[in-house]
This record gives C-alpha cells, sequence and structure tokens, in this order.
DNA sequence: CGGAGTTTGTTCTCTCGTTCACAAGCTCCT
DNA sequence: AGGAGCTTGTGAACGAGAGAACAAACTCCG
C-alpha cells in the first residue's frame, strides 16, 4: 500500500454516480475479476458470495461489502451472474477502454515487463519502451524497438500516455519520474527502490521486489525464535 | 497487501522480547533501512526523526511510532545514530543473518529476478533457480545453472533454503508452491496472478503487476471523470 | 550551573477497514 | 398460494493504524 495520501483535493462530490470506493476495495477488484473471469472460462454463470470470496481468498462479507460499493449487481438467494457482474468490475476501475503505458528502463526488471503478457489482456497496451542508454536504442523487445528518453514527450502526446513504469536504476527513477510527469503523465507504477515525490496531481504506486522478501524474512526469523523458545520451555 | 491472516496460533508469548510490532511497522522498516544505508553512505552519521521521515516517504509521527516499537534507540535534543539504528533495524528485521531463496519458474520474470542485484545485497542468496521445462534444464542464468524441478527437495534440503519465490504461470502456480511447502519451504513470494492456498504455518506474500497498474488506471479514470464534470458544471 | 532550544517517546483522538449478525428478498417445492 | 431454505445487502461492534500534540529528556550556550 504505498501511495499518493488518497484522494483530497476536489472533494466536490460532482455527479451523483460519484460514490466513493475505499482504496481498500479499489485494491480487491482487480482480484474478483480475475476470479470472475476464470469461472466465465469455465462456463460458471452464476456465483454465490462464498464461493466467489474462497476464489479470491477473502472474507465473505468483505466480498459482499466490497461489491456493494458498486451497486447492487447480485440476487438474494441466488447469488451474482458472473458475466454482468464481470463487467460492472471491469467498468468500475475502467479496463472498459484500453491504456496506452510507456515503460522506462529496458533493463533486466523492464525486459520482463516488456514481454509480459498479463498486461495486453487486461486492457494495458505498451505504447513504447525508452531507455536513456543509447546503445541500447533501436534494439527490439518483441515487437517494440527501443526508443530514446528525449523522444519522451512526442510519444507521450502522440499515443494518449497517462501512465508511466519506472524499471531503472534507483538513481535514475526520480529524474525520470520528473521527465514522465513533464510530458504529462498523471499515473508512475515505481519499480526502483526509491522514494519519489510527485506534484499533488500525479498517482504513484510502488512495487519493491526485495521490500517483500525482507518481510518474509521477519516472519521466518520470528517463526525461528518462536520455536527454539518452545523446545527451551519443553526441557525446562 | 496480502499475506496470510497475520500471525494467529501460537500465541504462546514465550520469552519476553517477543514483543509484537504491527505489521504496518514491519513493511515500512525495509524502507527505513533502505534510507539509513543511503546516510550512511553520503557519512551522515546522526538522523532526526523528521529528516529520516522525509527521505522515506512518511510522517514523521508515524516513523517515531514505528521505531519505539523496537525499543528507544533515539536521545531525545539529538536525533538517531544512523549506524546504530539500522543495526537494530536490520537486525529486527532479520538480515543480520543470510537467507537461502530459490526462485522457480524461470521465464521472463524468472529471469529478471535471478539477475537482480538488490537480493544479494540485501542477505538474499539465489540458492538455486527451477523450472519445469526440461529442455531449459542446465541453461545458465548469470552464475547460477537451472536446476530441474525434480531437485527441489535436495536443494532445500542441503541448502537449508526457507523461503521460495513462484515467477510460473498461474496454472502451475498452486502445484509449484505444494512442492514447495512439502520440500520444506515456509515462506513463499507469488508473482504468479492466482491465489494460493497453503498450510497454516507458511506465509505467502503476493506481488502482481497487473494489479498494480488496474488501480492506477482507477484512479485515472477518475481524474478524467472530475475534469469532464469540471468542465460541465463550469459550462452550466 | 541554569535556561533556551531541540527532538524523542507516548498518549489520545479520529478515521478507516474488517467482521459479525441479521433483516430483506429471492426461488423452489408442496 | 404459502412456507422452507438460501443468499444478499447493511447496520453495528470491533480493531488497527494514522496523525496531532505534548511532556520528558537531552544539548548547548552564556
Amino acid at each position: 500500500m504505498t501511495t499518493a495520501p488518497s484522494r483530497r483535493g476536489g472533494r466536490t462530490r460532482v455527479g451523483r454516480f460519484d460514490r466513493d470506493i475505499p482504496d481498500a476495495t479499489i485494491a480487491r477488484l482487480p482480484i474478483y475479476l480475475r476470479a470472475l473471469t476464470s469461472l466465465s472460462e469455465r462456463e460458471v454463470s452464476t456465483v454465490s458470495s462464498e464461493e466467489l470470496a474462497e476464489a479470491a481468498g477473502v472474507n465473505s462479507a468483505k466480498l459482499r461489502k466490497d461489491l456493494s460499493y458498486l451497486g447492487t449487481y447480485g440476487t438474494r438467494g441466488v447469488g451474482y451472474d458472473v458475466d454482468y457482474l464481470r463487467y460492472h468490475i471491469a467498468r468500475e476501475i475502467g479496463l472498459t477502454q484500453d491504456w496506452a503505458v510507456v515503460i522506462v528502463g529496458i533493463g533486466n526488471l523492464g525486459h520482463a515487463l516488456a514481454k509480459y503478457s498479463g498486461f495486453a489482456s487486461r486492457g494495458f497496451r505498451v505504447a513504447a519502451l525508452l531507455d536513456s542508454d543509447p546503445r541500447r536504442v533501436g534494439e527490439r523487445v518483441g515487437d517494440l524497438p527501443i526508443s530514446a528518453l528525449d523522444d519522451l514527450d512526442e510519444i507521450v502526446a502522440s499515443s494518449d500516455v497517462a501512465i508511466g513504469v519506472i524499471a531503472t536504476p534507483a538513481s535514475a527513477a526520480q529524474e525520470v519520474c520528473d521527465r514522465l510527469v513533464a510530458a504529462g503523465v498523471s499515473s508512475v507504477l515505481n519499480f526502483a527502490p526509491a522514494v519519489l515525490s510527485v506534484p499533488e496531481h500525479v498517482d504513484v504506486r510502488k512495487v519493491d521486489l526485495s521490500i517483500e522478501l525482507q518481510i518474509l524474512a521477519y516472519h521466518e526469523q520470528r517463526k525461528a525464535i518462536g520455536a527454539a523458545e518452545q523446545l527451551k520451555v519443553s526441557l525446562a
């Protein structure tokens, strides 16, 4: 949960369908969506909150409450229509339209991201790959050539890019971020291990591979200590 | 935030130094650690909560409260000794020892993870790379050869591996997870877009690239709607 | 040595999120 | 048509985390 200070500003509440959905719920909608897609592929047409919650790995009450923020798409005594619900979630998240993204920094991770099929299948189109190393420019990764970072403004403008992905080393992240913002990008997904500062209107989310491992290590260590203490007690 | 139902079970509270640190705090400790390392490299020896909070991108009150769970390592009127604090955080997370990890699924992402330098520098040693595709076995990625999935038990046992990383397609994730658990791994970092079910004593954390993008898309869409509504109002 | 100036550690309040529990509402069977 | 049996949607209780605010404790200067 690493994001900008969460929707303050414009609390104007224009338009009644501007109900406001908790951040925690938003973060789960994509999971429900995935579960629904999987059910749909298996030709399941109706699902109960209990079953869907199980598939998504959450509590069923939480699931129902989450869905209730979107509207009342279920039928009591029956459950939810898989395709109907799927459509409404996708619509709410904004996946009924396509989003153009650029990936900056085509190292190991950038490569992997460029080839990752999970983006395209969910309505994200990689508009360009950018790198600051002139020797890499022109090289092809999958279908796309690597462009020079200097072409950023033009690419963002012509492809209407709203989202930028940063996969550079930490040392370059802030500068790249600034350039993205200057070019007009207003959402950033940051894989570099660095804290980015951005203007108010820009959203940043961060994914940090080594932090996740460190959190696991903490729990792992606790398990080990716990076991050792147990042993000590049983010997005493 | 995708993890096991948070430390229930063995609430035995053996040993008094088993103070229990909130999950939210644990998730931030690695960030503080990184900021401290960076300060240390710049030869800064003392830092105030205000400065460190700024570097970590959090509120200073939150930072102080987080640190207070670990003990009282600061000095009023002065601040924190950078190296001293850094050591104590590293110790708390369990980074004073090395952790062996295995990576399963050497596709695009697995490749990138295998070569990612951020692991080694934080005390995580990649003990082996595994893939189920026999044609890939033997191939080298960086320093390591790809091993067959069947060698898992042996590798986990001989290298004392506690943490497994899953970078397979979603369809294989659960089976790989089961094999990891059977081999003795008790923490899993899952990059596959699938919900894993594991026994009580195993921790799972999930990183999902496309979910992060979807969350950004939602906010992006709201910005767009907000702007449109504003426009409508100003025209009325 | 004493007081001004800092900065931590902690208490208190408030907000946000989770979970329980149940009434409302649907279907199906008799 | 009416009742039994489900399943949703939501009110209310609970718990965790964030942030403000301040007393305690240190340094430094005169």
